[in-house]
DNA sequence: AAATTAAATGTTATTTTGACACGAACAACC
DNA sequence: GGTTGTTCGTGTCAAAATAACATTTAATTT
């Protein structure tokens, strides 16, 4: 047998949903596309699984030509097969969920495209099923989120309790009770406290912390019950 | 702009891992293969997806042909697409995950393959990467039954506590207490007890339950917390 | 020295969980 | 017709987790 007669063969590419966190606002990194089709128009970063390519390695470069960025968490996402989802030609597309510290992040000039992060609560419109994408990516996200510590993957090397508390009030658009959230935090045993302050925010300062590598691995398939109804 | 050049079209298929549950045991439908490639190895039920035709529908269709069911709750899982996966030409293959009621299950008779139910004790070995499929269906079976009512899916209309009870034994793999299993049970308000009872299993005889439609409509996507570390 | 601002922390009531034991229903048996 | 055996069904109490709530502390600014 040498191969599968009369069936049809599919383009295959991967999209990315790339999330980053500037301190302030949940963000999105698209592109405007400086080519065909939808040239001109706003879409997720994506390309076409090559020939000697698993797709995971195909989102992984996607994601190093885009951000310069390496060993990102990554998670493989839904497919989107509709066969006329993409009108130039059918294509079926795996989604990647990427989180990325934004600091690291390091813009990559290229005459292909222009990337920009948008703020969530400002997403522009996307082509094809590019929105229903960044739908599904944004519900996955506070799903595992709600569960486990995914969130710190947004956040630098070292970082303060207000601002993990930002960010999980961002994710989930609600308000948080400080005692209860630093407690909750606190008994997770994830964090090491540092020696030294943020003075950025406040003038009494927050002091930083880093993450226990160690506790991290062990527990981050474990439920943590970070929020409890998401 | 008519078709994108110098990509690699792919052939994209779709694998089902489908779970049964008989009362007692936590089953798996395989199939032995009539075809090529791997003739008379056993694998999972799958099939390539069509010119006309999405992933799901692809995966919906494979299923109704091995099962005679419709409506059978499906839900995507990992895309596994390493080049050389299949020797015979790559492919790429989608997984999908299903929940059964195996006393629905009527097979169906086919000269191409032979259907049969596997205890999850003791799966044979299976072709290509359907082992890590099967891993990871379990891995998350696992995980999405400790938070969502999904196991319900596995049982008659009518089913008993007992029953319930065996079957997240049989899941986790381990003993579960029956006063607090079942207080938790009614906490979530999504049975009706019914005015019979099933005398197969005892004398006394185990009432009746069936599911209350709107509650498990409107509960399904939240944090049940049946299991609390899985 | 006083005022200002955000950070850090503790207490109590409520809910949820985990551990544990006994009476009820019914068929089978004598 | 009463006794026996088996599974079903439920209640209590202690421990842990959660939710609600206010005050003190550190450091800069005035």
């Amino acid at each position: 047998m040498t191969k599968y007669i009369k069936q049809t063969r599919i383009l295959v590419a991967v999209d990315c949903i790339i999330f980053g966190f500037d301190g302030y606002d949940l963000k999105l990194l698209l592109i405007k596309r400086g080519f065909d089709p939808e040239k001109d128009k706003w879409s997720l970063m994506g390309g076409f699984v090559q020939s000697d390519e698993n797709p995971e390695d195909a989102a992984s470069r996607v994601l190093k030509q885009l951000t310069g960025l390496k060993n990102v968490y990554m998670e493989q996402m839904l497919v989107f097969g509709e066969p006329e989802r993409d009108p130039i030609e059918r294509t079926v597309s795996i989604t990647y969920f990427a989180l990325v510290d934004i600091k690291k992040y390091e813009k990559q000039l290229s005459d292909d495209y222009r990337a920009e992060w948008f703020s969530l609560k400002r997403v522009p419109k996307l082509i094809f099923d590019h929105d229903q994408m960044v739908d599904h990516a944004k519900q996955k996200l506070r799903y595992k989120a709600a569960l486990h510590p995914i969130l710190f993957e947004l956040l630098p090397e070292k970082f303060t309790i207000p601002q993990i508390m930002t960010l999980y009030e961002q994710v989930y658009d609600v308000e948080l009770d400080k005692r209860n959230f630093t407690r909750k935090l606190r008994s997770t045993e994830l964090l090491i406290k540092q020696i030294d302050k943020d003075k950025e925010n406040s003038k009494k300062g927050a002091f930083y912390y880093k993450l226990d590598k160690t506790t991290y691995k062990e527990k981050f398939t474990k439920f943590l019950n970070f929020v409890s109804n998401p």
